[in-house]
DNA sequence: AGTATATTTGCAACAATGATGCATTAATAT
DNA sequence: ATATTAATGCATCATTGTTGCAAATATACT
């Protein structure tokens, strides 16, 4: 596991700190979608808060995590699966939200559909977001 | 005009005051969606940041505006243009965001189609928000 | 129209979230 | 092992959203 992580973050050129091997540790232990409230409780609260924001926003810029959409304002985080390359995400996939137990899913199987827009509009990326009740929980 | 706005009020049985009506007024001027942010900027800034809260959240309640889902956490607000009854939004729609001037629309021709999901999976609601040009911007 | 009741508003205070500058500390390259 | 570069922690600040309560306003009723 350690290895992974630290090799992660070699091939994204990162240097090896403890606090992004906590971090991104803490991703790999999670299927499901992290929040910063998320990270900051469950790592021990050993680093600043300001740590933790510059960790994330470095592993959305390298391509190691993605970003989902909530209707509410939460801001969740998940690892990219796929080939994702910095400022290149292709995670096309569908994200589910249980309304049971709030978690959030990278339905990484399921491609989000495209649509046909109106005229004059140019699409360039789409993010679909289920909600409804998970497996766990039905 | 200020009739319209009066008459949605009435019908959601909701008592006529001076913010309801300004900024009610202010969504049907703009066929974009609007952030909380825009609201207090643009009407002339005469009401209490909590007043413009508890409008809008009564506006959700009511089904007169519905939430639209971004990746950053950015809130936005849209008049429901379909007939959505409080507590039942059935704005089935997708939104579209420009990359070039950051307008949020919504497409209400264009539904959301639904996916198959994984085994375990119920689905109850489905958001899909695509980013690109807009016709205005290209 | 005038008054009572219910609702809404504004204010104060608070909590959570996120950003920035700078000195200190730690990690890489030589 | 050390110089250089990058990351961290701290202090501080801005923004966003919430809650309780008193004052003000809107509706209902006579």
């Amino acid at each position: 596991m350690k290895n992974e992580v630290k090799d992660i973050l070699m091939q994204n050129h990162l240097s090896i700190t403890g606090s992004r091997l906590k971090i991104l540790e803490f991703f790999l232990e999670h299927e499901s979608a992290v929040s910063h409230a998320d990270i900051e409780k469950n790592t021990g609260e050993s680093f600043d808060r300001v740590t933790v924001y510059r960790t994330l926003q470095t592993f959305v810029e390298k391509g190691i995590i993605h970003l989902i959409p909530t209707t509410d304002n939460s801001i969740k985080y998940a690892l990219c699966k796929n080939d994702c390359a910095p400022g290149h995400h292709h995670d096309n996939h569908v994200h589910f939200i249980c309304d049971a137990c709030s978690k959030t899913i990278c339905l990484d199987e399921v491609n989000i559909p495209s649509v046909k827009l109106p005229k004059g509009f140019t699409p360039q990326h789409a993010e679909m977001v289920v909600t409804g009740i998970c497996g766990d929980c039905k």
